[in-house]
DNA sequence: AAAACTTGTTCTCTTTTTGTTCTTTAATTA
DNA sequence: TAATTAAAGAACAAAAAGAGAACAAGTTTT
């Protein structure tokens, strides 16, 4: 199985980067040749040598050091490690989400490691709430929401909705040809109509998170 | 902050701190250069010297003193030792818990990559949520808790609680010295009282998740 | 207090490991 | 068949690891 696709190195190369990949760790020595030999299945460290010396011309394996021993992989090299398995970027922290007001989005944006379950296949990116509109279903003031960006919803999804292109809110959505209905889950306040132009839908809800140690 | 990077260690190096590591408990006393000697099969004191002052220089071992013998690692080296364990693998995912029954624990282990917002230092580990228990804090049927370890609570907490050695339940807990109560977020349910010698903390909750789109 | 023992340190010397280079051999391709 | 490529193995130098002796400063025993 090749976790990454350099068509500029050769078979063997690959099979060595392969291996290298699936083994490292920070907190592990690099292997020396004679290990890699072993594993790889070869008897001639000069056989292996060879090999190397290709991933270091094409920058994936560090250049060898007579101070620091055995074959340690590239910065190069565990970053498209990282992009080929999994986004270990994780998903962007844009902003607040009040019922009424705009996003308020955030500066600098965080990424945040979520797991797999909260979120889809698509582009998602996380809300933190503001207010307790939708206290009823679970969603507390702080919290955050996992949202997978999309213009289109089911009736019955909890969106984030934007209204006359200027608030922003979080809230259930029914829509039928004359009007689009958004249901707050709290049984102090009311459903809102609007025409469906009105309403533009920016995301729906996939996933949630809650702190019960760090509040912001 | 930096990565933890011990690839500046030579192979004995390494032998030798994953040996104090491993073995650090076992020692009433720090181990002397002899015994670590013997304990890693090598004959002569001078030979072990110079690893162990590769480890010294590299801060993970204690500067030696005349007065007070023996190899003690620093506390770099045990803090770098568990946050390489609990980085990698993420939280386990060790079961469900439904009031009233005990854990039902899964199979194989799964570990889940959660953001560092919903755990703490200690270690922490997740259960599934069943029942409605807890809905008024915005705790459902089917979330994810992150639980901290622990076996000591402060008043208010959310806890998982083992009641006579049998049941598991989440809730919030009260303690005084003649009882301890247990108190769901429900109003249809009641606070129950116990004997103290009865509960047993096993964690507190300090994180929750919940998937939109993934059930089960 | 003196002798004997521990413990860490320093030194020299030897052995082993490791990366490198080279030649030879086997396998594959043109 | 000639050319190309991959592997094996030998040889080598540098680094790392080890053994053992010697020594100083502290402890313990006598």
């Amino acid at each position: 199985m090749t976790m990454n696709d350099y068509s500029f190195l050769t078979r063997k190369q690959q099979d060595v980067l392969d291996f290298l990949l699936e083994n490292q760790s920070h907190f592990v020595q690099p292997p020396t040749l004679d290990e890699l030999c072993l594993a790889m299945g070869l008897k001639s460290r000069g056989s292996l040598h060879k090999h190397i010396q290709g991933l270091i011309q094409a920058g994936l394996v560090e250049a060898p050091n007579r101070k620091q021993r055995g074959v340690r992989l590239t910065k190069l090299a565990l970053k498209t490690q990282s992009a080929a398995l999994i986004d270990d970027l994780g998903v962007p922290f844009v902003g607040a989400i009040a019922a009424g007001v705009p996003i308020e989005a955030v500066e600098n944006v965080e990424y945040m490691q979520v797991p797999a379950q909260l979120k889809t296949e698509n582009r998602c990116y996380i809300l933190q709430v503001r207010g307790d509109s939708m206290i009823d279903d679970g969603i507390l003031d702080g919290d955050w929401v996992v949202i997978e960006q999309r213009n289109h919803a089911n009736n019955g999804d909890i969106v984030v909705a934007l209204i006359d292109k200027t608030e922003a809110t979080l809230k259930h959505i029914l829509q039928t040809p004359r009007e689009t209905i958004l249901i707050p889950a709290n049984q102090t306040l009311q459903p809102m109509h609007f025409q469906p132009h009105q309403v533009e839908v920016q995301g729906i809800l996939v996933g949630q998170m809650r702190s019960y140690t760090k509040k912001l």
